[in-house]
DNA sequence: CCTACCGATCGGTAGG
DNA sequence: CCTACCGATCGGTAGG
């Protein structure tokens, strides 16, 4: 094995701290999961909470990207919640430990890093809420709380990640088009 | 203050368990909850890890119960699926802690209690199932795959844990009846 | 990236 | 429930 590169730091960190939480992991363990020693990643980074923060970053700005891509877009809302919905499957399924860390260890940053990760969590459901919304106002979905059917339906989209895993009985597309299909027929 | 109980103990990991999580919660942070210290704890109980154990078996057997006894009713599938979801927004907002480290913590538990939360988790899963899968043979529900939509119904109910806050602008109650009446539209 | 550490904190125990 | 600890592990640093 060749020399680690900052980047491999930071993936390995995902892993871990998706699987065994922020708190759950160590600095030696990180390092055990590189092939070398806790204290040698102080070369790479200054501290445990910054490894946090980029790897929940890193998920952040993949959802976050996404949604601005299709919210910038002029498809009808209806195409848009759909995109929204197979692009959110589709970060979650391929960055599945930016992910975890993202929705499940963010509580865990620093103060100033949480507020910030707080505010896009909030501008990525206003862009589902505003999609939302403007279906309603054209008549393609029905009368209904858009606010509350946002919450409702990033709570399926999120809860892949707890039960997702590569190769099992469906593809990372199907239980797309699943999760498609389920809020079209909620939102009609 | 007076002394406590071992129930005192129980209860305030509970509550740090799911605020900071297990691994982000000492000994001395839950004697000092209790206003003694960590090293006094171990007249109540024998580990952390027992904590742990006690907290998310105390979760379970909430939802585990009251699946039960929704099953063992007579009423129509129809009306069972309501009780159950009812029943399931019920016992997160009045047992928050509980419910929140039997959803999040269960994880780091030791391996054979672990398995044994699984098991029950499976065995609460399949109740939904089958009710699900009963009020489609009926006809009272449209055809689809009972396991996925049970997933999906499951989702939105465990997220109300990430969300819920009492006084804030729903009751529990509210939120009971919005999660039974998004269900039920996506079932029929 | 390793050697050799540091002080702080961890879960837990003995004895009262 | 406290006093007084224990060995292990924690995040992190200095120097090479």
């Amino acid at each position: 094995m060749t020399t680690r590169s900052r980047d491999d730091v930071v993936r390995a960190a995902g892993r871990l701290f998706a699987s065994r939480g922020f708190h759950g992991t160590s600095m030696r363990d990180l390092g055990e999961e590189l092939g070398l020693l806790g204290s040698s990643l102080y070369s790479h980074v200054d501290s445990k909470e910054q490894l946090l923060v980029e790897v929940v970053q890193q998920g952040a700005d993949l959802f976050q990207a996404h949604a601005d891509r299709v919210a910038a877009g002029d498809a009808p809302p209806e195409a848009k919640v759909g995109d929204l919905i197979r692009g959110h499957i589709e970060i979650i399924t391929t960055n599945q430990d930016q992910s975890a860390t993202f929705l499940n260890e963010a509580r865990f940053l620093p103060d100033h890093a949480r507020d910030a990760i707080v505010a896009m969590r909030d501008r990525y459901e206003a862009t589902f809420r505003d999609v939302i919304a403007q279906g309603i106002e054209a008549g393609a979905f029905r009368q209904q709380n858009p606010a509350l059917t946002t919450i409702m339906v990033l709570s399926v989209l999120n809860a892949v990640i707890r039960w997702y895993r590569p190769g099992g009985s469906q593809t990372a597309d199907e239980i797309g088009e699943a999760m498609v299909a389920f809020v079209m027929e909620g939102l009609k």
